[in-house]
DNA sequence: TTAGGGTTAG
């Protein structure tokens, strides 16, 4: 068929004969048929012999707006004798393709075997990047040699993908030595982007003693270092070094920049650490620092889980523009305060504003469900999510859907679930379950999925605490001791419960029963006057909470002294009255905290904001924001 | 043509 019906503007005026003009047409070609038409017009006018011409074409198809790997691999097969500049060309597309980065080495090693072309510098680094990213430490040793022999060895962008190659197959004291080596001849920038990048290999690794080690060693530090420390403990959890790296480095000089604050931010939100998070906030205006959508999203995640939602809202409204990710965070934010109509609207309105929704947003609207009792709504949006949006659940969303039926108290409908269900059960959503069975006092459908948990669960010290907690609950002290037996047995231990708080920019962490703290004295003097008032107020010590074989005076005490309740009693002496209190804990709450802090937010006349592990609660005069459903 | 970034069930 004649396609003069299908020509474009592109084509309107066809190319001259001379090679830059068609060069020049292929660097501004913008769709796949554009290309498509000038390298059918290349092959018949004979252009397409010119190696020039050919390789411009190989690098319009790999790269840039078009990315098309097999139809670049097509065009590249055509060539009568790739030139270096097409080898090089293929090479960096298939090392930084998803699906086919061995074919990088396969294509690197077909190269060498060509007599008029060799590897130059622009070879190297995607070879090795391929290396890397398949971990084949024999092909990169060899690659090595390569450069080594072709005199390659000083170039910096060579060396960076030496060194992390190394680095990503995990041997560290060959990356270790070359960046030491390029260390003697200190050009700053080259020499700070290996030690970045043999910081990232230490992190990759789990060796963040020696990443720390290099980090502190560097001479120069550009602000990508600072920021590269920052992210990977953030991302480790390891929340407070990530905190102390952000704090150094404004005590060094170096100012923050945007990813400087991307970075920190998700740190500042898991700790709840409120008012670092609002200066944070501040120094972004007061910098020109702009707020988009992924500064934003940070930022949004960060009021809410930091307790101030509306605030999160706030930001979320005065975004430039909304993607799926800044709308996870505002749904999932609005679900973890127990908002869930108001998270199911923003929902509504993501749908309406035309935003596809991801499996993440669907994790925030179940969980909304989950924490608010609306199991019909649940389930109807799992359905959504799978027939509208062909999206398959995750192990996350069945989580919400289990937890929601088993908070409901519709135990048999949640264990059917989870035993039906699709993807294989981890030992998150067991226990879920096996806190519901425990809530509800469901020993059978408990030992059925205690049974199942034990399977196949050997280290996870909690799951054995919420076993023994479920016999406990029911009385069965044998069966208590039994478990406890075990653990020893196994060497296996809970995460211990700890609250923190904080004052005047500083986290206090309190342990259960801890007397570390130097204002210790004074904060179990107040812990004794809350017991008094509590009990001037009516208030009896739920002792079930206790799950422990000892005496009810002994029970009492342990309430007493539970981590949440010393967090509170230091934060009332420690604040101007009136002043809200943001306390923060590892594990769930337990129902006597619970039904005590109400009491205490209306004896002392103060909001107390509580984040456990699933949820917000929000104290305010004798109530919580849960609705006793948590 | 090399280094750093946001959401995710309990």
């Amino acid at each position: 068929m004649h396609n003069s019906n299908i020509s474009t503007p592109l084509l309107a005026s066809p190319p001259t004969s001379s090679s830059p003009s068609v060069i020049s047409l292929l660097k501004i070609s913008k769709t796949p048929r554009d290309l498509r038409q000038l390298h059918a017009l290349a092959i018949k006018t004979g252009l397409f012999r010119d190696p020039l011409i050919a390789a411009e074409v190989l690098r319009s198809s790999v790269l840039f707006k078009h990315r098309d790997l097999r139809y670049g691999r097509s065009v590249f097969d055509q060539m009568p004798e790739p030139n270096c500049f097409s080898w090089n060309t293929l090479i960096r597309a298939y090392a930084e393709s998803d699906d086919s980065p061995f074919e990088a080495l396969v294509l690197f090693s077909r190269m060498l075997l060509c007599e008029n072309t060799q590897p130059n510098q622009f070879t190297f680094p995607s070879a090795l990047k391929a290396c890397a990213l398949v971990e084949a430490i024999e092909a990169g040793k060899q690659i090595h040699g390569h450069v080594i022999k072709l005199g390659w060895g000083g170039d910096a962008f060579v060396l960076t993908n030496l060194v992390r190659m190394y680095a990503f197959c995990g041997f560290m004291e060959d990356a270790q030595k070359l960046v030491e080596k390029s260390s003697l001849f200190p050009d700053n920038e080259a020499s700070i982007v290996l030690h970045n990048i043999l910081i990232d290999g230490y992190f990759r690794l789990g060796m963040v003693e020696h990443a720390r080690k290099v980090f502190d060693r560097m001479e120069n530090k550009s602000v990508v270092s600072w920021n590269g420390m920052i992210s990977k403990y953030a991302q480790i959890g390891y929340l407070k070094e990530a905190i102390s790296v952000f704090r150094q480095m404004q005590l060094e000089g170096v100012k923050h920049n945007y990813v400087t604050l991307v970075s920190v931010l998700p740190a500042i939100a898991r700790l709840g650490a409120l008012e670092l998070g609002e200066w944070v906030h501040a120094y972004a205006e007061k910098n020109n620092i702009e707020v988009d959508d992924v500064l934003g999203s940070a930022l949004v995640d960060m009021y809410s889980k930091c307790g101030n939602i509306d605030k999160a809202v706030q930001v979320f409204e005065k975004l430039p523009k909304h993607n799926p990710i800044t709308w996870s965070s505002v749904i999932g934010g609005l679900a973890m305060h127990g908002r869930a109509n108001e998270a199911i609207d923003y929902f509504r309105r993501m749908e309406k504003d035309g935003v596809t929704p991801t499996d993440v947003v669907f994790i925030g609207v179940l969980n909304a469900c989950s924490h608010a009792g609306l199991v019909a709504e649940g389930r109807s949006y799992l359905d959504r999510m799978v027939k509208l949006y062909g999206l398959s659940p995750r192990i996350e969303h069945y989580g919400c859907l289990v937890d929601m039926l088993g908070r409901a108290g519709l135990l048999e409908e949640a264990e059917e679930l989870l035993l039906n269900m699709p993807v294989k059960p981890d030992h998150v959503i067991y226990k879920a379950l096996l806190a519901s069975c425990k809530r509800h006092g469901n020993a059978k459908i408990g030992m059925h999925i205690a049974n199942r948990l034990m399977e196949q669960v050997s280290d996870d010290g909690d799951s054995y605490v919420l076993l023994s907690n479920l016999f406990a609950s029911l009385g069965d002290w044998g069966n208590v001791a039994k478990v406890r037996l075990l653990m020893k047995k196994l060497d296996v231990r809970k995460d211990p419960g700890c609250s923190w708080i904080t004052v005047n920019g500083k986290i206090h962490e309190f342990v259960v029963e801890d007397y570390s703290h130097p204002q210790s004295k004074e904060i179990y003097l107040m812990l004794e006057e809350m017991t008094d008032k509590l009990q001037e107020a009516g208030y009896v010590p739920d002792t079930t909470q206790v799950l422990l074989n000892i005496d009810e005076e002994k029970k009492e005490m342990a309430l007493f002294y539970h981590s949440e309740k010393i967090a509170i009693a230091f934060g009332l002496i420690s604040t101007s009255p009136g002043t809200t209190l943001h306390v923060v804990k590892n594990l769930r709450i337990c129902g006597d905290c619970h039904s005590s802090t109400k009491l205490i937010s209306k004896i002392y006349g103060r909001k107390i904001i509580v984040r456990d592990r699933s949820r917000f609660h929000h104290f305010d005069n004798g109530v919580c924001s849960c609705n006793e459903y948590w």
